[in-house]
DNA sequence: TATGAATGAGTATTCATTCAT
DNA sequence: TATGAATGAATACTCATTCAT
């Protein structure tokens, strides 16, 4: 990836989760990031692409995090709880991309058949798919298990935004994956 | 409210419902609310006041329909199912409203200082309160709960919009239920 | 017509004359007219549309002055030589609007269907056809005939705005009126 | 002439005739011709000079069909008729070139300064000075006759290309002849 | 209250041209 | 010669908001 795209991608994203896209000027973007305001459109024909863009980054970004958490001999419940950590602590520890997400998947940019294609989600549903199965989970559509999942992480992320002093407490933590696994497990 | 406020609010609700409010002009509100341009400011100093008072004003009607559906004598399982099966209903039968809200709450026009000001939030922090002093809830802030019940209904009406054959499946319905209950119950 | 319409019109089409409309950018005409920049796209929403209102509104002041001219009594070729005459005479003393109307007839804004619905042009149709009915003009279609003497038009008037000496100079128009006529004449 | 250099000229043309020169960015030439963006500036140090570049070439081309066309024990009149049969079934035969020519000529990329200079228009006006000497032509400026043969020739080439049929009727083409030499002979 | 013309700052995108390699 | 990334000025059009009536 050359020099001045990754200039631009970082650059965007920083801008973005401060002021939001809309608020965000293409030409503000190029500024910052030190380069011209025509080379934005070599990498990125359309702001609109340069959003997708950043999409797929973090979407890939947090996926590599998160799969590399998971181990083999791990218990259902303890992958459950892996990847939830991960979300959680990888979205802290990242707040421009998880201001960016959370923009993003409320705008006309997104749709949910972009999102069912990525990996992330492939993988996310295959866990579903298998506590299903083993007849852990509830009996309902392995996407829907997915989304609650994924909404819950969101919740506790914007929790322990808001109340800082809990990011570092274990158990409290340990108490939130609870909340999210009482909620899917049969 | 006089008749040309109560026309903009409604020809707004739908315009930003369909294309969002960055898409929407305030001079294509009017139009179609077939109104005058200047009007509009009469009514709403800026866009963003507008945008302001449908939230509340929404907020306001999703708060007299649900609270209209609880029952005295109802034991606090009852009640939250009440409520949880009123928000859902209501999101479905308003889906302008909906898109409107999700979009608004993952904006800049949103602040949770806004939102926590609301009787909505502050009825159900209530019932959150009741429930953690019978030490049915789990022990974690009210809020907390409240966030997660909220973000349980919205996973819930997303996923009924997109799965239309459940939204008369009471059965399923009471699944649906029983996954936010379990993440909030002890 | 609006007080600014017809300031914008004007000045465009000085400016178009000027510098032709492609180096002509809409901002420099509204700065030129004295009037905001937005308003331009209130009355005409696009630049084509500016240029093709002037189009308009220069065909039809040149049909007017044209028709004018023409008395009822007149032979066939004191017909013509009146047309011929006018149209010379008024794109001389409109320089402007010769320059623009060369630049539009020969850009991707025009296409002659356009041109075809105008009454100037149905107009000298119905006289071309004349004269071929009486036998007077050559035997070819009436829209070529029109467009010969609308060419022949042209380079007449090229021709003494590069050599003004011969502007005023009747016998010499003469001369340049046999020419027209000798071509569609029999 | 290079080969790359060749292969711009050519595209050049092509998409010229297509859309015009404005509507066509040099980015696109190259692109369309295979070759790098930056060569172009290479061989045409900038747009103005391709667009000139081009005309010459089509001058040159023009001029050595039709002038090969010319005997030398012709008439006055057949001489004429040679050229304009020649200059009438290049420009038919050359669409592209052709619609170029058109656009360029009614451009401020266009002098007459610049035509005049060209061996096509010295070829031309030699005639016309001799038509005048030998009191076959009208008693006007030469310049002017070559001119009005000119533009004769542009209005039958647009018709012809506009009423296909007429293209191959030799004695059509001949009626055309006759109004282009009425207009011109004494 | 109501109209709709008027304002003018703002914005994505384009494109001829340059330049390092 | 050749590449294609890089530049940055330019431009049509938008839109929240104001204002005269």
């Amino acid at each position: 990836m050359s020099d001045k795209r990754f200039l631009l991608i970082n650059t965007a994203k920083k801008l973005f989760s401060e002021n939001g896209f809309y608020a965000t000027p293409t030409a503000r973007i190029a500024k910052e990031a030190g380069v011209s305001n025509g080379i934005l459109f070599h990498y990125f024909p359309t702001k609109a692409e340069l959003i997708h863009a950043m999409y797929y980054e973090i979407k890939d970004r947090i996926f590599h995090y998160t799969v590399s958490q998971i181990y083999q001999e791990a218990t259902l419940k303890e992958s459950v709880y892996t990847l939830w950590l991960a979300a959680v602590e990888w979205n802290l520890e990242n707040p421009e991309d998880f201001d960016f997400m959370l923009q993003f998947e409320n705008s006309p940019y997104f749709s949910s058949e972009i999102e069912a294609k990525h990996k992330y989600v492939q993988m996310s549903l295959e866990l579903a798919e298998q506590g299903r199965q083993k007849n852990v989970f509830k009996d309902v559509n392995s996407l829907l298990l997915f989304q609650i999942m994924s909404s819950l992480v969101e919740t506790t992320v914007k929790f322990l935004k808001n109340n800082p002093s809990f990011q570092n407490d274990v158990e409290f933590k340990n108490r939130l994956f609870e909340i999210a696994w009482d909620a899917i497990k049969k």
